[in-house]
DNA sequence: ACTATTTCCTGGATGC
DNA sequence: TGCATCCAGGAAATAG
């Protein structure tokens, strides 16, 4: 399930190994395709576009294209890929049978393909000028704006923090953990969240994505060449997903609600 | 204008 | 063993 850290990952593994190749062909599947753009439109913005860049917005990865033909390399639209809970990327050969679930195929001019696999369709394609996530940077907001975001809303912090439209790419494990770090339990309605606390949500957030990116970077072969795995995930949780064991503060067993129909999990002692 | 709930989708886990 | 059921999750759609 890639959440911010995950994608960095797989963005940065991408740029690695697409970035300034051309693309010479898209094959899009059969539908109903994951597509938010039209399948023509999509392709017409792909084909003979040279990957400038690839990067991370919210959960987004975002394709820079440009015109490799002109004189001046002119800026093309961008390629938005949106994993949802089960999208790959695999850059590959040809001759690599085509897993099930695959979507799209791109054939690259270097003769690799970049293939986007998805067995549950959570996932997004899409073409678009220049793509503006709705919501802040996590990593980069200020503590100011941070505590602004949640002013009069009466939604459950957790809520707050997986809303896009405020933050773009905190998911359920990282508000979790943030949540933990910070000592908030998660059904705290959000204007109610002190200064204080808000403060120490912000410096948590930063940190548990960032530690999460550290560890990520160590691998990121594994994401784009295989299916492996071994780069997500090596953060230690502390409560996601640890319904019933101790905490590793206080020994206290790890309670688990649901909030916005989402697994919320913390300790009903470190948190309040 | 907000907030809460439902829906989409498949594979893996669980239960009888 | 086999079959049915449940569950996971992001975000759009729908309902309140």
């Amino acid at each position: 399930m890639p959440e911010l850290p995950e994608v960095v990952t797989i963005a940065r593994g991408l740029a690695k190994r697409v970035a300034g190749d051309v693309i010479e062909s898209v094959w899009l599947g059969s539908k109903p395709e994951p597509l938010k753009s039209p399948a023509a439109e999509i392709e017409a913005a792909l084909v003979f576009r040279k990957i400038a860049g690839v990067r991370r917005s919210g959960k987004h990865i975002v394709f820079d294209l440009v015109q490799p033909s002109a004189k001046i390399e002119q800026a093309g639209a961008q390629w938005i890929v949106h994993l949802g809970m089960t999208g790959r990327l695999l850059v590959c050969d040809p001759d690599t049978e085509l897993a099930k679930h695959t979507h799209a195929v791109l054939r690259l001019a270097s003769g690799r393909e970049l293939r986007f696999i998805d067995p549950r369709r959570f996932g997004r394609l899409a073409v678009i000028a220049k793509f503006a996530p709705p919501g802040a940077e996590p990593l980069s907001i200020s503590a100011a704006d941070f505590a602004t975001l949640f002013q009069g809303r009466k939604t459950p912090i957790k809520s707050a923090l997986l809303n896009q439209k405020l933050l773009s790419g905190v998911g359920n494990i990282y508000a979790d953990e943030a949540l933990y770090r910070a000592g908030v339990r998660p059904r705290r309605r959000a204007a109610a969240l002190t200064a204080d606390e808000l403060r120490r949500l912000h410096k948590a957030l930063k940190q548990v994505l960032q530690e999460a990116i550290r560890l990520g970077g160590s691998s990121i072969s594994d994401y784009v060449d295989s299916e492996g795995q071994e780069g997500f995930f090596q953060l230690k949780h502390r409560v996601y997903g640890r319904e019933g064991e101790p905490c590793r503060k206080c020994g206290a067993p790890i309670k688990r609600v649901i909030i916005a129909g989402r697994s919320s999990h913390y300790c009903p002692k470190c948190q309040k």
